[in-house]
DNA sequence: TTAAAAATCCGTATAAATACGGATAAAAAT
DNA sequence: ATTTTTATCCGTATTTATACGGATTTTTAA
């Protein structure tokens, strides 16, 4: 039988390996490298591309998670991700689908279940449980628009306002008028679906949008 | 030799189990019980008293970190926590620092650190590492008003502002006049040193104020 | 039990944000 | 080459938020 072979990229060491004490109670699954961010795994698979599977973290130093799944498709599309987030906002696993993820676990899966999609994914199968796939249905329904919602503009002002600047303060800053500044705010307000400024900034850090 | 009596209390079943495994290879580390949250692990040492160390997530459904260290002085004061988290920001390890934790990890520190500090606290000592007091001290003199820096009162109105209900509107709600909702939003505002509303709620919520 | 903190309320005024409903030129995408 | 998006600008009006500088009652803590 052919083992799975495996790669863990996550940056909290403790994870990192107490998952691959986990899978090696599995003959099936090979772990042939852990690294602990996505530039460091995408230097590996440079030279190792003999790669299954890549249980992947979305929150990592360096190179995090998303560019990663982007990145994979070009540079070698027979690995296929499992993203593993303890994150289980709709937009994330929304993205991560887009992005060409095989499946999206959070860390509180049991093992059973984190063995079976490993097994499934290894078929080259796409799998998304139940819950995941509501909460991503959930926050499509909500914001059609999804992904790349704001123009580079937008961003900026939006950083700006989240700052404290007001919007005179702003249009100075920006070199234009008061009244464009007005404007992108009121874009970005109808894009995020805000009530206002408060709901706004809320939302713009939840989807982090802004630093 | 006697053993070290330990209890893991984390919400990711992954990591819970893993960590498990990692401490196996120590003869004088003894993992008694896994639980997923504060509420089970309070459960568990009204009936098991007999233990030493309990590394503790802050992060848990049902009873957080902080109410565990909260409790746990009262219940059964033996027993001395170790904080294992993922955030590093000043405020979270000032507080478990007060509260009473023996240390603060990151999920990140390596194997090697873990068994250290578990060996030392198990002498009854506490052990902050230097980068952690850093973040911490930097955390105390930045917000000389450091943790509980908000009323219940004001940290009611502050989430209802994020929700972005105006004043009035949540005047209404609390059945008060919205010159208290004023005066409130006016409190936070200069508690958090907030230039405006933009600011206060990107604070509000980097300081985890509010969810 | 006494001091401190929290929650409540008010006047006056200005500054800022939001809600309408537009328009044009440049840049990007198809 | 044409459509769409982006960035820019404006008028009018209303609603909210912020800045002063107070005060009283209730609750909590020392």
């Amino acid at each position: 039988m052919k083992t799975i072979k495996l790669v863990i990229a996550d940056d909290h060491e403790l994870f990192r390996n107490g998952l691959k004490e986990l899978l090696k109670k599995y003959d099936d699954v090979d772990v042939v490298n852990l690294v602990e961010d996505g530039e460091e795994f995408m230097n590996y698979i440079d030279i190792n591309q003999d790669i299954d599977i890549v249980l992947l973290d979305i929150t990592m130093p360096n190179m995090d998670g998303f560019e990663v799944l982007d990145k994979i498709k070009t540079v070698n599309p027979r690995i296929k991700p499992i993203i593993i987030s303890m994150h289980d906002e709709g937009n994330y696993i929304a993205k991560c689908a887009k992005k060409g993820a095989y499946s999206y676990l959070l860390k509180n899966t049991d093992q059973e279940e984190l063995i079976k999609v490993v097994r499934i994914v290894n078929e080259g199968r796409k799998y998304f449980s139940h819950s995941i796939s509501e909460k991503m249905i959930n926050y499509m329904s909500e914001n059609p628009v999804s992904d790349n919602i704001l123009s580079n503009k937008e961003t900026e002002v939006l950083e700006l306002i989240s700052k404290g600047h007001t919007t005179k303060k702003i249009a100075e800053m920006l070199y234009v008028s008061a009244r464009t500044i007005e404007t992108h705010r009121a874009n970005v307000l109808k894009k995020l679906k805000a009530k206002n400024t408060a709901e706004l900034i809320k939302k713009a850090v939840k989807l982090k949008l802004i630093t």
